[in-house]
DNA sequence: GTCTATAAAGTGATAGAC
DNA sequence: GTCTATCACTTTATAGAC
């Protein structure tokens, strides 16, 4: 029996990886930074894992999973509409501010999968899973307002993506808080919009 | 006197460098593979740059203003701003779709700026240049429609290049034309819808 | 100016002692 | 299982012949 199984080792070096990516970028995740990030030989990153792409594999399912579940916690469930949408775009940006490197870290970490044999795949998966989680907040949030979208929702999900990575870029390059402000306004009004009162979508009824 | 001058050298190994990053990504382009690309041998890298950052540094800049340059040429004269927004939009995703290896390059460039020591600014300076592109793109377009704008144009330039950008990367993800179609018509009917015509502000004088 | 050869440092991965 | 030591290779950069 090994004092700590081989999962919860897999784990520590995924954990140690993302620290280094988040403080220096993908490119600086060796195997040798990672073990030394973790506090192990580098021996061991080999007995955990067959490969250095093995592990960025577990990783990034690793973050994307993360991702969701961080998305998904920042719901509000008394707001009308336009609100919502504003202030789950307004959570994700104060996310960004905290933490630019880890944002940063994501967008590195689709391009290094789009460069990578054997690893091209992932990026699709990882925005169906971001699409999917936009969709589910638009879904809730319309709930929690009594409203309808006007649009089919997967392309509402895109829209919200887009803008949100667009922003994220652009903020990234220039760190102008109120041009993003003002962008994230923009475009809580502009989906806010799209939303109909569930009223008046039934009129014979009134 | 030599053959060819320092500056044609430095040329030849910027655009050498640009078609093994736009070929494989910006990992791959080491000194060897830049000079193999120009047909040169290692030794006059170093003779025409002092460094491997040096030469990416100017090729950074050269990207920017060439970007520049292509986007202000794609302009449609005679369309009212919804259809020119759209056409601009789409001519971009034609490109993108001709060459997509180019533009995830240059979003790999930003990243690599920004992680590399004493190029921070060049994504600041960059995206600037992405944002006056797009404020002389509306205002031309505004003019040959006989329009005007609604909101100031700072703002709508940043959600033009968000959502191009957004589109981008989610595009190189996934790979879905239809959606990314989907997006540019909400995109121009959104920005389109933003656009007053120059009668209607100014009541006093009909 | 342009080459070959090589230095000096970093990389992923492994062998073998314990 | 966990280490040290090392292999085989690649990287940027430079020295020195021509």
């Amino acid at each position: 029996m090994s004092r700590v199984s081989s999962a919860e080792r897999r784990a520590a070096l995924v954990r140690a990886a993302l620290r280094v990516i988040d403080r220096d970028g993908v490119h600086a995740a060796t195997t040798r930074m990672i073990v030394a990030e973790a506090g192990m030989s580098l021996a061991s990153f080999h007995y955990a894992f067959r490969s250095r792409d093995e592990m960025m594999r577990e990783l990034i399912a690793f973050v994307v999973a993360d991702e969701q579940r961080v998305s998904l916690e920042a719901l509000d469930p008394d707001a009308d509409i336009r609100s919502a949408v504003r202030a789950g775009m307004r959570a994700y940006f104060e996310l960004l501010r905290a933490h630019p490197s880890r944002e940063q870290a994501l967008q590195e970490l689709v391009q290094y999968s789009l460069r990578t044999p054997g690893l091209e795949h992932l990026p699709r998966a990882q925005y169906a899973s971001y699409f999917h989680t936009a969709r589910v907040l638009l879904e809730r949030g319309a709930e929690n307002a009594g409203v309808q979208w006007g649009l089919p929702i997967e392309q509402l999900a895109r829209i919200l993506i887009a803008i949100t990575d667009g922003l994220t870029v652009a903020w990234l390059a220039d760190r102008d808080d109120e041009a993003a402000g003002t962008l994230i306004d923009f475009a809580a009004d502009t989906i806010g919009a799209l939303a109909l009162s569930r009223r008046s979508v039934t009129p014979k009824s009134s």
